[in-house]
RNA sequence: CGGGGUGUAGCGCAGAUGGAAGCGCGCCGCGUUUGGGACGCGGAGGUCGGCGGUUCAAGUCCGCCCACCCCGACCA
């Protein structure tokens, strides 16, 4: 490809609104441009990129028996309401009507459609097992886009789905996909580590999120180095230290001024922060039979810890959880500040499993400023579900070996989900077994977002002077400049020949054939990040060479232009053996 | 959806107290340059986010709306 006439240009200076080094450097070296929020166009240099990323993801696929298809990006609602998703989800989904008036969806993911095949296509466990994938358009209304590619609302997926008629085949299928994403994100340069996750609007048994670790991800985990026990702080779970027994004392109702949070309160009454409990109020969507109802929460956890909105909402089997309103929480007769379990009608209470455990805690007594002291679960109150609703956190202890665990930040890059019958069967896919019984197909989804990956990659491998693409992902794999000096003529001549010879060897090659000073082809070199720059100048051919670099090197060396390339396929060769390098077995942790 | 911020040329920005829309980079033409973002001369490019109001006069003051970014809630 002529540099003079690739489509995108390269900018010194990034739009205002960019703010991570890999959409600044996206956007100024010319891969990407945003037409709204979270809503890009892919232009050729990162086009070419998120292809070769693909294609790793199809041979990897292909390779655990995968076969590639394409699903629709539109929907009829029809199968959506059949899932009953059409009501869970809410404003994240795209919705319009056909000219006929008929609802449709903007495809978020394609269990639906998969589950629709599946019924039509699949009636006996000879067919079985089988792996289908699709790498396609999907539409998430996400309220929050951000970071350029990182969190978008329209992105391209890699999608796969498993189908069993064994739950042994669904973790064959599962573990392979495991490795499989290892090695995808390998081959793209990407260190990556798996976490037990939240299952989320998906679904379904168990759930692994591949993470890229980086401060600028939006995941917080939790690792134990110890055990290597790992999970986003959604799920994870911790040894949660409990405090001695104490025989239960008469609860008594003490004075409490202007005392509202845990921390006034310990210091005011001179005990630990563990003695105390801890009242959240929120507001539930609970779906039951399709209709869905609003239900006041009281949550109560003990007051040296914090709140888990995701294991609570898992707890409640609750679509969606809110902070309830200061009118809210006093129309059910607690007073925000002192609020109290004791005593309470007409709401869920939901306390965390340590509480049962804790004695004498102090709580409030629904009475501006005062509090109860000598509370406790069981004799005083009781709660309707008690479940882990609490956050694990820095230092807390491993839920395995008991080690201390440490927080680190990620971005979700891949996931893995054990779907399990949840779509089967509410969309009537079953099979004929062995013993002839109809049974429901086992499934399960396995997703990666190519924009997502790209962009991640791009962080992971910049420097400040642009990108630094391994070569396994880059548009181009060299990139070849003339520097026509004062007299062009033959400069010119054996630049455009060696463009042609380097094609003709099967060499990807971008060739900047611009009429631009030395400086401007270099730092353009940078920015746009190939792995394998040529230079043809004046100086070079007087020596009969052409300066070769490696853009994460710094060494320039002068290779005699007829040796220049071999030279180059040895060299790619060489960067495809240190990336290959990288990619090793991952055992599977549970 | 809550909190904060920003909208002026393709990009980055300046335009106190209302009084003729500017700068740098980029772009077009001609010439000189040619190993790390060159130089001279000449040009093109704007509904100042939108609508309404105040005023003799609005980029500037007031109101409403929209878009985009950041933090949170939420999410691949």
């Amino acid at each position: 490809m002529r540099m003079s006439h690739l489509f995108g240009r390269t900018l010194r200076e990034a739009p205002a609104d960019a703010e991570i080094p890999s959409h600044k450097l996206l956007v100024r070296a010319g891969f990407i441009r945003q037409l709204a929020a979270g809503i890009f166009t892919a232009m050729p240099l990162a086009k070419r990129s998120l292809t070769k990323l693909e294609n790793i993801m199809r041979e990897e696929m292909n390779a655990i028996g995968g076969q590639e298809l394409t699903m629709p990006v539109v929907h009829p609602a029809e199968l959506w309401q059949e899932t009953g998703r059409w009501y869970q989800i809410g404003s994240e989904m795209g919705r319009f009507k056909d000219k006929n008036n008929r609802d449709m969806v903007l495809a978020m993911t394609h269990e639906e459609v998969v589950a629709d095949l599946v019924r039509k296509e699949i009636h006996s466990y000879r067919q079985l097992p089988i792996l289908i994938y699709h790498i396609q358009t999907k539409w998430r209304d996400d309220p929050r886009p951000r970071a350029g590619l990182i969190r978008v609302r329209e992105f391209t997926m890699k999608d796969s789905y498993s189908l069993d008629a064994t739950w042994e085949g669904l973790d064959k299928q599962y573990r392979a996909h495991y490795q499989a994403y290892f090695n995808i994100f390998h081959r793209s340069g990407l260190p990556v580590i798996a976490v037990k996750s939240d299952v989320g609007m998906m679904g379904g048994q168990m759930a692994h999120e591949f993470m890229y670790l980086t401060p600028i991800g939006e995941d917080t985990l939790l690792l134990c180095d110890d055990c290597g026990y790992s999970a986003n702080r959604q799920i994870a779970r911790f040894k949660k230290h409990i405090l001695p027994t104490e025989p239960p004392l008469p609860i008594e109702k003490i004075a409490t001024p202007e005392i509202k949070t845990i921390e006034d309160l310990a210091n005011f009454l001179d005990i630990p922060k563990e003695k105390t409990a801890k009242a959240v109020f929120l507001i539930a969507s609970i779906t039951d039979n399709n209709e869905t109802i609003d239900k006041f929460v009281f949550a109560i956890v003990r007051g040296d810890m914090d709140l888990n909105e995701t294991k609570l909402t898992n707890a409640l089997k609750a679509k969606e959880l809110r902070p309830a309103t200061e009118e809210e929480i006093l129309a059910v007769g607690a007073v925000p500040g002192y609020a109290s379990p004791v005593g309470l009608n007409d709401v869920l209470i939901v306390v965390d499993n340590i509480i049962p455990k804790s004695s004498n805690l102090v709580a409030g007594a629904n009475e501006e400023g005062y509090h109860f002291r000598n509370v406790n679960y069981g004799r005083d109150y009781k709660a309707d579900i008690v479940s882990d609703i609490v956050a694990a956190k820095e230092d807390d202890l491993c839920p395995v070996c008991g080690h201390p665990m440490h927080t680190i930040r990620g971005i979700e890059v891949g996931n893995i989900f054990k779907l399990g019958t949840k779509y089967s069967e509410a969309l009537g896919c079953t099979f004929q077994d062995k013993d002839g019984k109809d049974k429901p197909v086992i499934m399960g989804s396995y997703g990666i977002g190519s924009g997502r990956l790209l962009a991640s990659v791009a962080e992971e491998h910049h420097d400040e002077h642009g990108l630094i693409w391994p070569i396994t992902v880059a548009p181009y794999q060299v990139h070849l400049i003339i520097l026509p000096g004062k007299d062009k003529k033959e400069v010119q001549e054996t630049a455009e020949r060696l463009y042609q010879n380097i094609k003709e060897a099967g060499i990807e090659v971008l060739f900047d054939d611009r009429n631009e000073s030395p400086g401007v082809k270099f730092n353009d070199a940078d920015l746009i990040g190939n792995p394998l720059r040529v230079t043809v100048s004046q100086r070079s051919l007087n020596k009969n060479c052409v300066e070769f670099k490696r853009r994460d090197q710094k060494e320039k060396t002068m290779i005699p232009l007829e040796a220049i390339i071999p030279y180059l396929k040895k060299s790619i060769t060489e960067l495809e053996m240190e990336i290959k390098e990288k990619e090793v077995e991952v055992p599977f942790t549970d």
